[in-house]
DNA sequence: GCATATTTATCTGTATACAGGACTGTATGA
DNA sequence: TCATACAGTCCTGTATACAGATAAATATGC
């Protein structure tokens, strides 16, 4: 394949790769990793594929079995609930501080950030628009002016982010009016209030994610079903 | 040296062995780590060392720079306030959780804990102090009944072990009147109590966290020093 | 004497080789 | 027909070798 990079950089771009995959769950729950595979599809030696992979366990992404090697994680609910509920735990605490903390300019730039990229959402995919949803609470969240929030909630966005896709589809319409409402409390910087939307916008029962999950193995299981994924070269099964 | 296992679990005994050595600044801040000399001292070759040192990486524990190698994090006071300002709100919201979730009989068996292993602290070394102390405030974090929340914990106390080694030893009178009384407070299921002492507990302003990262300094460059390192292997600047 | 250029040595980054263990499939026996 | 034992294959875990880059040390010119 001419014109494809493949030498520089090489653990870094590993890593990219393969995190995209497993946050995807291109690689399936559970699945077992192939290095061998894996390396030469990324045009690299074992090695450091597997420096990346052993990143990726550090992060909860992967799991690793001695003597058994690298699997992708399970779709477990409970953690799913678990990881929802300490996303709401940040998001609250960063707004809280960004209430105090935050410069006007900086909350005005995310105001209108949100004004001009958030607002079209026609014609976009789910996908694309979790991908913006992201970007929009991890700036959020880095007005808290602390940068360790921002780290974890990056994860956190990482592992959620499958079941996000199920999700979103049934709220992109709320999504906006919430996002435009909180930024219009931070300007006045109520904390509680802000809290509050957060709380609302986030939250997650678990019964709900339990149904994303099934949602998730029909659509990793059974390509040609409806939602998200439909015509993505994930349903579509890719083979790398 | 006849007794000493070397061969066997390899990636998991040298991650062990590395991130205690990491958290401790054994490594020194900043310092390059010579991966030939650190695999030749664990007795393995360079492969599983990197393989550890990426996972050390993804923890933030380590630093990775392209074509430099890894490094030892540095003792970034700012960094390390965002750390324990962390540290409160999980654990604000993690004693929250567990006045609501926890049962009483798991309540009981930490109390217990604390009356039996966490009284006596006469005769304990200020670093047996903080391992305690982690391993109460975890076990603690657990009544949530999220695994997350602990997890996060667990990576952030390794990050500021260092500097609890020298908070510890102006707090070790207080601290057990802490713990008792928050545990009071917690089987009475007083969320909003609990939270305030958690605050008072845990909570550092920069300056405190400045000065004890120049205490840290002091020790690590000045060996002879008093301090809570005194005597230990790492004040005498153990060689490996 | 100081700054710069050049050489040397060390260390990282990655590929590859090899040994040991895990798994799959088949065949044999009950 | 089912369970179990065995053999072959595949894959992981680790050591090692080598190339490229980085840093250090020496020498050279001003």
């Amino acid at each position: 394949m001419p014109g494809e990079t493949v030498n520089p950089a090489s653990v870094d771009r590993i890593y990219d790769a393969v995190r995209e995959l497993a946050a995807s769950y291109a690689i399936k729950p559970d699945e077992r990793i192939n290095e061998g595979t894996l390396a030469k599809s990324l045009g690299a030696s074992r090695t450091p594929v597997r420096e990346a992979l052993n990143r990726l366990v550090a992060e909860d992404l992967l799991v690793f079995q001695p003597g058994k090697g690298f699997f992708c994680r399970a779709l477990d609910p409970q953690q799913i609930f678990d990881l929802y509920e300490l996303r709401v735990i940040l998001e609250e605490a960063a707004i809280t501080l960004a209430c105090e903390r935050a410069s006007d300019e900086d909350i005005e730039a995310l105001r209108q950030d949100l004004m001009t990229n958030g607002q079209n959402y026609e014609g976009k995919s789910v996908k694309e628009l979790v991908a913006y949803d992201e970007q929009f609470h991890e700036t959020l969240v880095g007005l808290s002016g602390n940068g360790e929030l921002v780290k974890r909630l990056h994860n956190i966005n990482a592992r959620i982010r499958f079941v996000r896709w199920f999700d979103m589809e049934q709220r992109i319409s709320i999504t906006r009016g919430e996002h435009r409402e909180l930024m219009s409390r931070l300007a006045a910087r109520d904390a509680e209030a802000c809290r509050g939307i957060l709380r609302g916008h986030i939250e997650k029962r678990l019964d709900q994610i339990i149904t994303y999950a099934r949602a998730g193995y029909s659509a990793l299981y059974l390509p040609d079903a409806q939602g998200p994924l439909a015509g993505s070269p994930l349903a579509a099964g890719s083979q790398g």
